[in-house]
RNA sequence: GGAGAGGUGGCAGAGCGGUUGAAUGCACUGGUCUUGAAAACCAGCAAGGGUGCGAGCCCUUCGAGGGUUCGAAUCCCUCCCUCUCCGCCA
């Protein structure tokens, strides 16, 4: 959520800011429905004020047990008048809401310019792309030959994009889990956390996936829960309508959760493998910090992520994204894709966002800062730390000999017992 | 799921339907005292919003939403949550 202030005050620039995005603001429905809300709200708080002072005064006749009836007459009319007025201000104020809780975030003024994936900006890269001597496989294939991965089975209990490992790979997978845990824990200075997988309507206002996003979700309607599309819901949600103190700033949080995301609008892309699916696993890593070290954090938290792959030992870029690629809640975003030898292609596997104090906003999240003795929102800020699903495929795919067989990476063998290799 | 108790400021905890946005204590901030600190004493201390250049003035908020009333933290209804006991259960 974008300050009401700001939009108020200075509507061209915020629309001007947000063409960037290639959103349109509209400007008109806006500032009629402002002139509007002042003109109500104002009247109506005249009239609560008359309320409350004609009422304060039959209080004090009362107890001085003088005749009220005079004062009593005198507020009869009120109570029909302050009550349209309650009704017509909740009504504006509610149509108002409804447009600012649809409107993105500004994007940083250093995000490029662009409309889609084609724009987005490269900012370096870290390895090189193994040269194999050999027709590489891509996972599926070498999962299937291994007879470590059954997608035919995940489609029969389940159905498409989910997916079932055993074996080698499934202790991979879980080896990849405790290994960036450890990473970000012991080196990075993260706290570990573990959090409900099924959150509130509210949770996802906080971080913005309501509601404009409904689709993307599973919900579970018995109850009105919604299954995590990441860790991030239920972590930044921590700090929802609270006051940190400023001893606990910044917050540094890791956290491993399933995701679900229903893909709704993906269909036929991805359909092959685990690249894409219902159900992943993720670490995510998630701080929050005052608003000034916003931008240095996310430089931090990218760089943590990235330490990831340079520590499996796989090459990948980083690409800040274009205004156009943007997510909704993000000012600023980078993306770092890993090279996938099976699609001769670097793949997204971790989205590190600032999204300064557009979810604290909607959150109420604040921190109390001591300067001034006052609450300030704080800003947050995400990202993968890594997708796990999407690490496994690219260990699977840079890892694998003429063989078909799988080289376990030097970092991850002690997770695996000592493994060399999975065949 | 059944029975009972309760949800009030950063925390703890009072609160006859009427100057109660809310006693008191703790925490916090400033001051006095002290070589310094502690203790003691004095003072201040909720959040959000409207309006105004501004000092300010005003509105809202006592789990959430409705209702009764001139007036609700206080009465009524619905829902949510917490705690205790019973049942079930990983």
């Amino acid at each position: 959520m974008l300050d009401p202030q700001l939009l108020r005050n200075d509507i061209e620039q915020v629309a001007k800011a947000l063409t960037k995005r290639g959103f349109k603001l509209d400007i008109v429905a806006i500032e009629t429905l402002e002139e509007k809300r002042k003109a109500i709200q104002v009247k109506t708080q005249q009239l609560q004020q008359q309320r409350n002072t004609r009422s304060k005064e039959i209080g004090k006749a009362k107890s001085q047990g003088k005749d009220a009836q005079a004062l009593l007459d005198e507020v009869a009319s009120l109570g029909d008048e302050l009550k349209s007025s309650e009704e017509e201000l909740n009504e504006v104020q509610k149509e108002l809401n409804d447009i600012i809780m649809e409107i993105p975030n500004i994007p940083h003024e250093s995000v490029p310019e662009g409309e889609s994936e084609e724009d987005n900006e490269e900012v370096r890269r870290w390895g090189e792309p193994k040269v194999f001597d050999f027709t590489v496989k891509d996972h599926v294939d070498l999962g299937e030959s291994l007879g470590l991965l059954d997608f035919e089975a995940a489609v029969r209990i389940a159905g498409a994009r989910f997916s079932l490992m055993q074996g080698g790979i499934a202790r991979l997978h879980r080896a990849l889990i405790q290994f960036m845990l450890d990473t970000h824990t012991r080196d990075h200075g993260y706290t570990e956390l573990n959090v409900p997988y099924l959150v509130n309507a509210d949770s996802l206002r906080g971080t913005g996936q309501l509601p404009k996003f409904g689709e993307d979700l599973f919900h579970i309607e018995e109850h009105d829960l919604y299954l995590i599309p990441t860790a991030e819901v239920p972590v930044t949600n921590i700090a929802r309508d609270q006051i940190l103190s400023a001893e606990t700033m910044p917050r540094k949080y890791v956290c491993h959760t399933p995701c679900f995301r229903s893909e709704a609008g993906s269909y036929g892309k991805d359909t092959r493998g685990m690249i894409r699916q219902h159900q992943f696993e993720k670490v995510e890593l998630v701080q929050m910090v005052k608003a000034e070290d916003s931008y240095d954090a996310l430089e931090e938290l990218t760089g943590h992520a990235e330490k990831i792959l340079q520590l499996l030992d796989l090459p990948y870029k980083v690409v800040t994204l274009c205004g156009g690629d943007i997510g909704f809640s993000a000012t600023k975003t980078y993306d770092i894709e890993v090279w996938l030898p099976g699609q001769e292609k670097y793949r997204e596997i971790s989205s590190c966002s600032n999204f300064e104090a557009f979810q604290a906003r909607r959150m109420k999240a604040r921190w109390r800062n001591p300067d001034t003795g006052k609450p300030e929102l704080i800003h947050t800020l995400n990202g993968s730390g890594l997708a796990i699903g999407r690490t496994l495929v690219a260990v699977l795919e840079n890892y694998q000999d003429s063989e078909g067989h799988i080289a376990i990476p030097e970092i991850l063998k002690s997770y695996m017992g000592g493994l060399e290799a999975i065949h």
